[in-house]
DNA sequence: GACAGTTGTGCAAACGTTTGCAGCCCATTC
DNA sequence: GAATGGGCTGCAAACGTTTGCACAACTGTC
């Protein structure tokens, strides 16, 4: 009962309608439809149709050297950040009749480099790359061998890279602000991996933040993770807290780390927002029901998605256009996990309520 | 500068070693090395490293039909839940040299045909679905067409498919009886889409926990959502509460759903735990850090990938083997969502703290 | 009625592999 | 020393498309 049917190719058609693959192939390419007369057409197109035809995309490929396939490489696909972005590319794409291939890299280098190898033996179109570090072997690979690629949620220090991001610094800026404005005066800051543009870029406006602020950087407040990670953002905030310096709030560079500093902060006895307030990055899912809710940046996955997508869409067709480096806005979601600055502030004044 | 190397092929080796390309091709493959001399295999294979020979996988495709590359469909890539099984599949898909095409289907049954039409069309050479229904149109195509394919995390009615699920039966057993165990007699159903197998039978779990524990259902305590999400759960909650009968608990079909419940226990002025327990299903990333951490049950998303894709591999190599119905056994995770009864019980007596 | 121009179709090569078959060479055996 | 056999390698076809080119058939013009 195993009846793998034959499949059906150009030949059969043509052998069907009396006529030459050829013109079969013509039919069925929109591009070289009209070179054919409509009543062979037809025939060709019904003939098709019933015969349940599908092209042979390795043959399709061989011949034009075009997968419409589309690499895609994430660091970490636990992290529910990276869910809606992919969604986002997967959306534009398909209606493109692109397939997109997704691989994980764990952060780890050896397996990026892996990744994109297969990627070019599998001659993908392009890529999106979300795992770029700011100065990027893979990224330089790409340049050299000239694939269409464009780089979501994370910018490199060359230039001429198509990228998609949210304005980091401006996101940290904004965090810093409205914890000023909120009265804050000691602010920590759990920094992400400074090799990642995310991590460089926000800790670059948390720094702006505090100068538009007319605060003074304290580095005893400031720890570095290694990455995104819930495990990192606790062992920095435990850093911090072991240099003894009071301060009223913790800026996270994502939200991962700022729940990390939420264990820390219930480890030690402090209560958020009412001892310390905490602030994320991201506005991954669900943050709205953390606890407290995490006020956050909000950055637009989903569109970076999308837009990675049509860029890359773009630099497919016409290879040789000047890259691009889309900015999305980001913007501010004050939920329950900052408030006015406590007793624990360092004027030493209790603040009731 | 836009230099393009031209792709190096088994005749530029084979020229170059002084050999016929179908010997390089034997070399090449580790299934047919041996038939050739090791002194000429040596030359062959140090001159393609050296001239950096990638093969075309279209051409290999083409000749052998196979494509080393396997398709996934899952319903909604922003839900975290998917993540962890993706990851899974890729981590173990990528040792064996398959490439994952993902596609996201936003659970509509048309987007489901197009996208499983495109998997063929691409010729994966295997499917693992997480889209499915009980009764499913795309499932009943793959069986018809011969694909190998395995459910994941979902299964359908009809017999002889392959499928990684967690026991939701159990599952939904264990919940209610932690439940009565803590001293619930009216516990309240939240149920997802009855069409989908984890709908269906944690539905069943949830009706053989109230049998065992000797409670009686009350169909006024149960409302079915169109779909697991936290919208969804939360109609349902204030479907629930519109029956004006008491209860002390509600047990959610999945996490997402229990979200929905949350926030419409919110709207009531009620309190998790202590006037409502609620319990989910999945422990998706997180979970323990919601407001207040949510009771699930842990559902192994990142093994029900792997062995989906192990299972898979099994398929593709021996297509003939008897079809392998893979249980995961879930565990539950007790955390601050569930309580011993409120005053909101039948009995009316005000338990205090 | 011959010519140029246009339009539509067929021909065949090419894309880069894999693989059954044929044939060569060399070693072994009687 | 001839026959047998086994181990290596080359040959060529095939996988299913696409596409430049040639050619046939028409249209319209002088």
């Amino acid at each position: 009962m195993q009846t793998h049917k034959p499949r059906i190719t150009l030949k059969d058609i043509a052998r069907n309608v009396g006529v030459h693959p050829s013109t079969v192939s013509r039919v069925l390419n929109p591009d070289t439809r009209k070179m054919v007369t409509k009543r062979i057409a037809d025939r060709v197109i019904h003939a098709s149709e019933q015969l349940g035809y599908r092209p042979n995309t390795f043959a399709q490929s061989l011949r034009t050297n075009r997968s419409y396939t589309v690499g895609v490489m994430v660091p970490d696909l636990t992290n529910p950040a990276f869910g809606p972005i992919i969604k986002g590319i997967d959306n534009v794409l398909e209606q493109s009749g692109y397939s997109v291939i997704v691989t994980n890299t764990d952060n780890v280098l050896e397996k990026e480099k892996r990744s994109v190898d297969k990627f070019h033996e599998r001659q993908v179109d392009g890529l999106i790359i979300a795992t770029a570090r700011r100065l990027d072997d893979v990224v330089t690979t790409c340049l050299e061998e000239g694939t269409p690629f464009v780089l979501a949620v994370r910018s490199t220090i060359e230039k001429g890279v198509n990228s998609v991001v949210s304005d980091e610094i401006v996101g940290g800026q904004m965090i810093v602000s409205h914890l000023a404005q909120l009265g804050h005066k000691k602010i920590a800051y759990v920094a992400g991996p400074q090799f990642l543009s995310t991590g460089f870029e926000r800790y670059q406006g948390y720094l702006q933040g505090l100068k538009n602020a007319g605060l003074k950087l304290d580095e005893d407040l400031v720890a570095i993770g290694d990455a995104f990670t819930e495990e990192e953002g606790r062992q920095a905030a435990i850093m911090i807290n072991a240099n003894q310096k009071p301060f009223t709030a913790i800026v996270a560079a994502n939200d991962l780390m700022a729940l990390g500093c939420y264990d820390e902060l219930i480890t030690k006895g402090l209560k958020c927002p009412d001892d310390v307030s905490v602030v994320g990055y991201d506005d991954m899912p669900f943050t709205r029901h953390f606890n407290p809710p995490l006020t956050t940046v909000h950055t637009p996955l989903l569109d970076v998605g999308m837009q990675a997508a049509r860029i890359l869409l773009e630099r497919i067709w016409k290879p040789e256009q000047p890259a691009r480096a889309l900015k999305l806005q980001p913007h501010l979601i004050v939920r329950g996990s900052t408030g006015i600055p406590s007793s624990y502030s360092e004027t030493g004044t209790k603040v009731t309520n």
